[in-house]
DNA sequence: AAGTGGTCTAGACCACAGA
DNA sequence: CTGTGGTCTAGACCACTTA
């Protein structure tokens, strides 16, 4: 493996943010000084600077510097938070979610249409009303966008109720479900990573070179009719996934 | 959102891929055609080509081409493979792209250390003996490299016993933590996504810029011992997570 | 031997941040 | 206003694959 001279800086850089010598949120030796410092080109230093921004050990604010990434991860734990007896509580299914900041919703929308192919076939739905009430929420942390979530309902459902208004109430839309004899009990959920397009980085606000999260929920109830699928896109660099299983 | 000569290549290019037109497996336009084509500098149309690597979309392979990457993800399902009596399994949203293909092992390698920190931390080990046994293994599909394992047992409980060679017999490691009587019941699996640092890419042979799943199993008897670490760094592009919980 | 991606130098212009 | 990262052109050499 060859061991251009940008590797070789980024191994120097790399070596100094790892020993601590760089704290999180410091500021990095720029292009020029880089420049100056190895005899190489703008582009070697870039390239270099680079490298580190795609393992994730920094980021690039344009016109100010490149800087050593803080990592304020959230613990997101998936068993806990929904099974029951914890959520009979009242509260936000995310107030168990956070570990210290805070999750706000930072925009929300919500709308009736018809439902795209994935999301009939994992709700089940055929025949006439094939709509389903789509609830979009996007998740802020401090101001840094961190989630996207996409929750899918069969509109012949909750059509009409509370969960097809903005605010869903205490317990939010579960405990509604519960309300309509419809309480979900059983989750299966998909989990893929990959680089995000365009859009979805831009909707994160993410730095190019960090990956994302994404999870399909299918959420059941007792009797097994799926009655809620929830598509979430996480900020890979911001989340800890927990899930607890066996017995 | 500037529209950067590179950025409207890369454009081009996605659309003819996500088209059809440029079918998986397929050779993408090369840097000396791109330049022939849009009349940009060879550095343009490379820029071009690695915004596409960078969204999974394509890989080089140096020496011959840029290619349509091709999407054969391998489903796990942690819960069912792992826990007593199961749910019936559902379909995959992704069932389009999952592909059932044996999982095989490329390199084992068994070994006695010290534990790691944070190792002996999970296995709670203290005292005289915090050695711990390694089990180090890399699984391959197709000839290609998806998964690196390191699972970390204390070696006082296994040292001497099957578990400690190569080959662990039928049922594998759990079955013989079984007969010890320590059978693992409960797990935690702590999971998330990053960029692999240059030794993993090359251990996955992954192209760069194509993220890493890192789990962490914790794996605990009926009365809450742990007994197993298991350390897992998967190829995100080629893997889709399973999780159910709930009742 | 020809073609490919990978990387480097050298020099240029831009948009933006911050004092 | 100065310094920053972002991107481009133009030209060069290398290691590798493929035929």
């Amino acid at each position: 493996m060859a061991e251009t001279p940008a590797r070789q800086i980024a191994d120097d850089l790399r070596a100094r943010i790892k020993s601590g010598d760089l704290a999180p949120g410091t500021r990095l030796p720029g292009e020029p000084a880089l420049v100056r410092q190895y005899g190489v080109a703008k582009q070697t230093a870039a390239n270099a600077l680079k490298l580190l921004i795609a393992e994730g050990l920094a980021s690039a604010r344009p016109g100010s510097g490149t800087y050593v990434r803080e990592f304020k991860l959230i613990r997101r734990s998936a068993t806990e938070r929904l099974s029951r007896g914890r959520r009979a509580s009242g509260g936000s299914v995310w107030a168990a979610d956070v570990e210290e900041r805070p999750l706000e919703v930072d925009a929300l929308d919500v709308r009736e249409a018809p439902a795209p192919e994935w999301v009939a076939e994992a709700l089940d739905l055929s025949g006439d009303d094939t709509s389903v009430l789509v609830r979009s929420r996007r998740y802020v942390v401090d101001g840094e966008p961190v989630q996207l979530a996409d929750s899918y309902l069969p509109a012949a459902l909750v059509r009409g109720t509370r969960v097809a208004e903005p605010d869903t109430g205490p317990g939010g839309t579960y405990a509604r479900l519960a309300e309509l004899g419809a309480e979900p009990v059983d989750f299966t959920e998909e989990l893929r990573a990959r680089m995000p397009d365009r859009d979805e980085a831009e909707a994160l606000s993410q730095p190019p070179g960090t990956p994302v999260i994404e999870i399909l929920r299918v959420a059941l109830t007792a009797d097994g009719r799926p009655v809620e699928v929830n598509r979430m896109l996480l900020d890979a660099g911001s989340y800890v996934l927990d899930y607890r299983f066996g017995g």
